[in-house]
DNA sequence: CTAAGATAGTCGCATCTGCAACTATCTAAA
DNA sequence: TTTAGATAGTTGCAGATGCGACTATCTTAG
């Protein structure tokens, strides 16, 4: 049952309890909303990757960006193009290894860092896997008509490129590098 | 532990590197910018609320909860609407209550719970911090136009109920008695 | 060649946070 | 009343992760 609420209310009383506008409603503010909305996505596909194959994130980003640059490449790519702290994954990378889902070979060229790429297990994983998330993030968006989806890609992409998290064509070559 | 079965799944478990459109293209994958724009935005913001004021994300949302509903309520309350775990809510009102910006009563009509409300102390930092956090909340928005932001906030909103988490009205009155 | 500085990756440490167990309290039913 | 079950809040524990120190290696300048 209700508890009764105590009737203050906004009422003022005298100290000026809720002086001008400087309020904030967290429900309408997007760090919060975006975080809540990130941590509730996150949940809703962990199911897939976690329970069922055992991978926690940084590891499905690991193989993520391997299985769409089909390429080796090393640990700091990774880590750079997914805004991950490299200690991140260098453990996700050590586990993957444990696991035989994940190689690496030493690069002739400078063998202080190394190559990854994906195992045939890894890969088999991966595509195991895609599928099953593809659809996790249609159904998540399934609430949006196919135009309102095309705004949300747009509008996210606005703000990302407004905190720089976009990458330009000169990064992106330069990227190459890593 | 979920052990990868032998059989690939999906079917031909040939060669075949990289077939159909079994491929996931990170930075278009919803989830995944959605984790990445919440990590940037919040590291954005905890320049004022961390650095300047000391206060950790849990902290700042009992706060923020505390000074929206300007009344006493429970910290079991702030945990469910912040979607933010119990403990994790103890423990901000502790480390709150130890710099007395936060106080609790007893409930007498229940004593297992506290009432919990902001100090004096409390209610100067609240509203010395809140329009710097809009302001930075303004400026994370300042790429998108007037109604793209309304755009967004509809976008976001959308998401959010498809996923649950918007409060219904009987909903909101049914937790009025947290 | 040598030395200084940068970079790749690893690892110890500290912190954060979710889980689950626990206490205290309330409610409802026998 | 007694007892079983629910709920508020706290706390120990373990897992995840960022930071910074460290090693090894590369690069560049003298």
């Amino acid at each position: 049952m209700p508890r009764t609420r105590s009737g203050v209310g906004t009422g003022s009383r005298g100290e000026n309890p809720s002086k001008r506008g400087s309020k904030l409603d967290l429900f309408r503010f997007v760090p919060f909303r975006l975080n809540r909305l990130a941590a509730e996505v996150s949940a809703a596909l962990s199911g897939e990757y976690q329970e069922r194959y055992g991978l926690d994130i940084p590891e499905w980003r690991v193989l993520a960006t391997l299985g769409f640059r089909n390429d080796a490449c090393s640990a700091q790519y990774i880590a750079h193009c997914t805004r991950t702290h490299k200690s991140t994954i260098s453990r996700a990378v050590t586990a993957l290894m444990k696991r035989r889902l994940v190689e690496r070979l030493e690069n002739e060229d400078d063998r202080r860092e190394f190559q990854l790429r994906m195992t045939r297990k890894g890969k088999a994983l991966y595509h195991e896997l895609i599928p099953r998330l593809l659809r996790k993030e249609q159904e998540i968006l399934s609430c949006l008509s196919a135009q309102e989806r095309k705004d949300f890609a747009l509008l996210l992409g606005k703000v990302e490129k407004g905190l720089g998290l976009v990458q330009t064509r000169k990064e992106a070559s330069k990227t190459e590098a890593y």
